[in-house]
DNA sequence: TAAAAATACTCCATAGGTATTTTAT
DNA sequence: ATAAAATACCTATGGAGTATTTTTA
């Protein structure tokens, strides 16, 4: 059976004739009678009562005709939705992100993006550790990362989006809390609070590796997974966390954010899967792009 | 585009790869291929992303992937509820039924038709007069009708179901409550209270007919609608009435039915159109056919 | 270089056309 | 008597087959 089948029975239940049927179709009236025939050969039933004066649809007829112009319709529709797809008006797209960026640059980008693709079904995954996104792309699990650079993004795409300062997440009241800027060295001794996770976490690494290159003592008393748990660590004074600028928009009240000089900043980067074809994210990596260079 | 395209698309999205594909569509590699390129042709986009080692998806592919599989799904669902349809399994039937009938008739043969017919959606209309349920049968709103023989049954089919005895309704302490059987002669001058509806209700032309023929008066104080009002306002006392027997169903407390000698009775019928081709009204008809010679 | 899809061509099955017959009102 | 569907037969489009080339991992 073919959708020629249905869309020949549609007509001739709509006219209720073959002749006018088979006119609208562009077709002669013969091979028209013969496809009806067929059709109902396959099915092993009378879908339409014919007279020379009157065609009328069987109780079965008149249920085919209801379903095949549903099927006719959904042919119609699974085209159109195929098509908003491939233009990228319509889709799904995952995005992750890192702590620092997920209460500031998380928010405006999802502004950004929605405004531009409101038909567009997006998820947004806060708090995911560099290293996890870039396995998460790869299992497909997301589709478009905001993290901090990697070493070897084998296989990913990667747009620079900005440079992060490092700030000092200081208590209020601390001694270095009234100062306007400050060195790694000041750091030094004082009990600080870093991120979770190990060499999965850019963070970690980088404040390790920032204390270890200049021969500082890192004294280091928790260890924490969310961004905003470290930040309400600093304000009950459990200790002092080195943090990248956008974390500031977590305004914990008791803690004073300076910046540290001396040190570069750290990149922080959109990231896909190479020659992903998915229209959402060609589009999303556009926009991200023209959002960066501004 | 034909469900061909789709077939074939679906194969290949589920196989990811054009040659087993093509071997489970028992047809060669190229002309697939080429059916392949036809259907994306004509939706103007790619589902599929080929190279020699890989057969993917694309977001616009899967998406279509999905929908393919649900429109030849519901290709074979058509086909399979058109036959239960044509097998009379399924379907609908609209059964009118007198007043008379409605209260014990109907629900027994209401019974055996579920019981037969689970599938079937059935719709009851109790308290239809004759004439109407002729009328409705020509108008398409009942299917089978329960009624009492007509003058004109044109265009109908009828299947003779029963014959029911007159009896007379008679309020409890009234003086012909305790006789075994009476004559009509013995209600003349009575109160009556007989069926509304004029020419178009079988019992008020009968019971107008039986006193005029028989020469006697006939002294109407009520005509009500419904077989249970009638059977209401003779507990209450109103006057007498005349109603075939399964109206006795009505058990209603301080009326008393006595058989009424030397009047025929009431045949009590099927009614459908000639030739309906419903196989759920075949059925039907067929099943009552059944019960009827019992 | 090897596996797989694409291309080039050939063939025939069948969708669709024309002429005519059958059927029901 | 006539309108309309069915039948008979013919034509030709295009779906499917075979042989070969191209591509990429």
């Amino acid at each position: 059976m073919e959708l020629r089948h249905l869309r020949y029975f549609v007509t001739v239940a709509e006219e209720r004739h073959f002749g006018r049927a088979a006119a609208r179709l562009h077709m002669a009236q013969p091979p028209l009678s013969q496809q009806i025939r067929q059709l109902e050969g396959e099915l092993g039933l009378a879908l339409l009562t014919r007279t020379t004066r009157r065609v009328d649809l069987t109780p079965a007829g008149a249920a085919y005709f209801d379903r095949a112009r549903e099927i006719l319709a959904a042919v119609d529709a699974a085209g159109d939705e195929a098509d908003r797809i491939a233009s990228g008006r319509t889709g799904r797209l995952i995005v992750g992100c890192v702590g620092s960026a997920t209460y500031s640059v998380l928010p405006d980008m999802a502004r950004a993006l929605l405004a531009e693709l409101p038909d567009v079904e997006f998820g947004f995954r806060g708090e995911m550790l560099s290293g996890d996104q870039a396995a998460a792309l790869h299992d497909g699990s997301i589709d478009l990362g905001l993290m901090r650079r990697i070493p070897d993004p084998a296989g990913l795409e990667v747009i620079p989006l900005r440079e992060d300062r490092l700030l000092a997440a200081v208590p209020r009241g601390h001694r270095l809390a009234k100062r306007k800027r400050l060195r790694l060295a000041d750091l030094s001794g004082e009990p600080l609070v870093i991120h979770a996770g190990g060499g999965r976490s850019t963070m970690n690494t980088t404040v390790t590796a920032l204390f270890d290159e200049a021969g500082l003592e890192s004294k280091v008393v928790h260890q924490v997974a969310e961004t905003s748990t470290l930040v309400t660590f600093v304000a009950a004074g459990l200790g002092l966390a080195v943090v990248p600028e956008p974390t500031t928009a977590l305004a914990v009240p008791g803690v004073v954010y300076v910046p540290i000089s001396g040190v570069g900043g750290m990149e922080l980067v959109a990231t896909a899967r190479q020659e992903d074809p998915n229209p959402v994210l060609r589009r999303a990596v556009e926009l991200l792009t023209g959002l960066a260079e501004v």
